[in-house]
DNA sequence: CAGTATCCCCCCTGATACTG
DNA sequence: CAGTATCAGGGGGGATACTG
């Protein structure tokens, strides 16, 4: 086996999720994405990525639906990335990543960016883990129904 | 765990997420974990990972505290990794990334587990991103506020 | 500006053999 | 069972030069 084992078909949503999204500089590319970036440049000078890298990266990910590429917001002849609809999904992923790191990887006083509500600047909420009915579930209370598949 | 080019600096708690658990293995393990899996050779047939790659990413995780190394549960001579309590706050990320797998990964039809609820056997509920006083927040209506650091 | 092309290093990854 | 040691290779990754 040369190439990597893949674990797309293994049945399990969040294998292939990582398949998909699952290397170190997708998820920045598409946090930056959030954050308004929009041009090969920008992306670029934010992450210190080198250029081959990220033209492979926003290839490979617009060919996933990720990103499209589109013409240039402000009129500009240059065109642009922006997240799909797909890509949007992605924001969950992000800011869980973001309030682990904010729990475990910060020593106290350290400062870190924070993600805040735009109208009042208060703090988002933290993600919780809910049954089908609204009531608030431990991860203990939880476990993967596999499904028979080949 | 030594990276090409690190962003542990950068002050965003998300790239500091993915400097510890970016790469493609490392959620893959730990989501055996939250299944149960304990032992080198259960991760190791679970995941069809090679030997090497497997030993040095369950000593890099609990290095950074997100395993630990203990006796067996079940009282063999041989000993077992276990989540801590920082390896456990990963679970959000997991169920994010298993939603987000869903939603956009699988034909309609195409099989795949679930996550479901012990007692009951339901579906556990969608994460929401809501704001600091529990109403509902869409991704627009957010933004880093990014702090002066070093 | 937005990439493509190229060079090159070395780490990641996988496979096998070996050990306590 | 639970790793360690070792090896081979491919490609991830960075840097630079070049192009439309």
């Amino acid at each position: 086996m040369v190439k990597r084992t893949s674990v797309w078909d293994t049945g399990c949503p969040v294998a292939r999720a990582l398949d998909v999204i699952g290397d170190w500089w997708s998820l920045l590319i598409i946090r930056d994405a959030f954050d308004g970036i929009r041009r090969f440049t920008e992306f670029q000078n934010s992450l210190g990525i080198a250029k081959g890298m990220l033209a492979a990266r926003l290839k490979g990910l617009t060919e996933q639906g990720i990103f499209e590429l589109g013409p240039a917001s402000d009129g500009s002849a240059y065109r642009e990335y922006s997240l799909t609809e797909k890509g949007r999904g992605l924001f969950l992923i992000i800011v869980a990543l973001r309030q682990w790191g904010e729990d475990y990887l910060y020593a106290p006083g350290e400062l870190h960016s924070v993600l805040v509500e735009r109208s009042s600047g208060s703090l988002v909420g933290r993600l919780e883990l809910r049954g089908g009915h609204g009531h608030p579930l431990d991860w203990r209370q939880t476990e993967v129904r596999k499904i028979a598949n080949a």
